[in-house]
DNA sequence: TGCTATTATGTTATCGATAACATGTTATCG
DNA sequence: CGATAACATGTTATCGATAACATAATAGCA
């Protein structure tokens, strides 16, 4: 293919010209709009095939002030859970007629932030999914700039706030099934092993565990928890650190799977076993987590359902705005549930 | 925040209006063009400020026929390989000031390839990414809708054709590398678990160990490999119907990691000591091969630089059409490299 | 039969920007 | 000092579509 090769873009003006008609009547037909005769609709639609006509959406949406596309904001796809998400959003966004313009985040510096909010909105999208997490204080943007922003945003795990529309799996419920899990199997001295402290899903995690124990009566100091990172290599760490702070433990509450599967080999390594000397459960039930040894325990997230969820939403929104009516915001959760598997065992 | 606050959408009329001068000045300072007085161009300047105006990219897109935006075609994102690939994409295509138009594909039948490249054409993409993996015939559509796509296509992870522009990490030499690395260590009856036979991936992983038996004098009978689908509850399928049409087997080349996580286990819980009795090797190196109890050699493809590459390829391609410049028409690999882990052991 | 409703189609304005062209003003130089 | 170049700004056309309005032909009905 030489590049004299390229066709010039068929316009609807091309069809209208060889279809004999006005623009606006190749407008009618591809829209199927008003009243068009049945042999000029013929015509049209032959010419349209012949040429291959395709309608620029790009005109289209300039002249209707609409896109239907939608702007997503993620930040880890290198991670599993994030881009298991994306692909509900993805699923979901093309069954109701939505693209995808799609922005990682790689920090959160306040002008990043920005920049990432105005090329989407330069680019007319009908609304954007905020789906980072909440770290540290990277939330606090939103109470200046949502206000002008002129489509809706609906953030992705992050602690409610009022008049801010989210969804986010029920963190803190999920560490208490764990927990309670756990106690269910006898178990009496439970630690835990946290993801980063500055995620809010960790910190949510680590206070549904706190509370569970404190609940049942039981000793939940911080020298029965340690931090990871969410990463298996600092998961190794984390639990070889809990060992030597906290030797007489029999149960851990690992905050992710990853973290878990050096957490069953580290056990193994040391003669631990598990479950008899120790239960482990982990958190987000990624696929692989049936095919550690033991196959583990633990609270599966649905990131699909959640991107799914979330484009539903997103969707009612937009379509609320545009016909003018009041939408209701809510914070919305999604409950885990917990998968039993060989690195517990129930009394 | 009540439906009224909306904020109208600020446009280059508001800010000449504002600035008292036309829309062209306007334009002139924001794209710093041609020739603005300080005076005005301050002044403008200012107003943008003031009214927090962003020119619409997608008027710009309309009238310059281009829209820094590349439309990217995946599949498979609930998997890790494929979303870390879209993680590498991401970032080179911010750096180069690229949006990305995301589409995932979720079968192959010829209409709805149509409709996604069709879509993505609407919205006036540079350049698109074709980032789904060869399966059976599901490239066969490119002979006829190729020569007709206004914009270049590159392709990932697919058999070179001349004419074709693709990236791919090179599976035939890593599976080489891997059966030729067992070798090394010493096994004489090396069995191997493939991935889905239509998959393109799968048969060069499968023909890289063929040959280097072959060419070693050894024997690659189709009774020593056995098929999986790259899950992990595959592999141990595969692992257990590979034990019963092979016994004598003293080491596996496995596909993928997922599906060698499972092998691993399977020969723990039949007491088959890895790798004094067993050694294997996987494919891919996803991080958590190196918690693998053994922890995994394997073949690590950096599918983030994949990602990388491509988006600097397809921007050149883009560039050299804008410029009417001949491009050179390559396909690519990339070599995947060898981990030395726990589950071989080299003589 | 004449009037209104329905059907069919065309014309002009518009979305928000830039391209191409036009025009006026101020330096610069022989 | 007048011609030319450099600077500064405005006007009109354009991208590819749809909205809003206009017009003409046919149909239905009192």
């Amino acid at each position: 293919m030489t590049l004299s090769d390229r066709k010039k873009r068929v316009t609807i003006k091309d069809v209208a010209h060889a279809a004999r008609v006005s623009t606006q009547t190749v407008s009618r037909v591809i829209n199927n709009v008003s009243y068009v005769s049945d042999e000029t609709r013929k015509r049209v639609e032959e010419v349209v095939e012949e040429l291959g006509y395709r309608p620029s959406t790009l005109a289209r949406s300039l002249i209707q002030q609409r896109s239907y596309t939608l702007g997503i904001v993620t930040y880890g796809l290198k991670y599993i859970g994030p881009s298991r998400t994306l692909n509900g959003i993805a699923d979901k966004a093309d069954q109701l007629g939505y693209m995808l313009l799609m922005k990682e985040l790689d920090d959160f510096a306040a002008d990043s932030i920005d920049e990432v909010l105005d090329s989407l909105l330069a680019r007319q999208v009908d609304g954007i999914l905020w789906a980072v997490p909440q770290i540290g204080s990277n939330r606090n943007w939103l109470t200046n700039r949502l206000a002008s922003t002129p489509v809706p945003v609906l953030f992705l795990t992050m602690e409610p706030r009022s008049g801010v529309p989210s969804i986010s799996t029920d963190n803190y419920q999920g560490a208490v099934v764990a927990t309670q899990h756990l106690l269910d199997c006898g178990c009496k001295r439970i630690a835990h092993i946290s993801g980063p402290m500055d995620w809010w899903e960790a910190q949510e995690r680590k206070r549904g565990w706190r509370d569970t124990l404190e609940k049942a009566g039981m000793d939940a100091s911080e020298y029965r928890c340690t931090e990871g990172n969410w990463s298996s290599a600092s998961g190794e760490q984390a639990f070889i650190q809990l060992l030597s702070s906290f030797p007489y433990l029999d149960a851990v509450f690992v905050a992710n799977d990853q973290m878990a599967l050096s957490v069953l080999r580290e056990a193994h390594r040391q003669g631990i076993q598990v479950p008899e000397k120790m239960a482990v459960i982990g958190f987000d039930g990624i696929p692989e987590s049936a095919f550690f040894y033991p196959s583990l325990t633990t609270i599966s997230q649905n990131p699909q359902l959640i991107g799914e969820q979330a484009i539903q939403y997103i969707v009612e929104m937009i379509q609320a705005r545009q016909e003018n009516q009041p939408v209701v915001i809510t914070s919305r959760f999604i409950q885990p549930t917990l998968i039993i598997r060989e690195s517990t065992k129930p009394a």
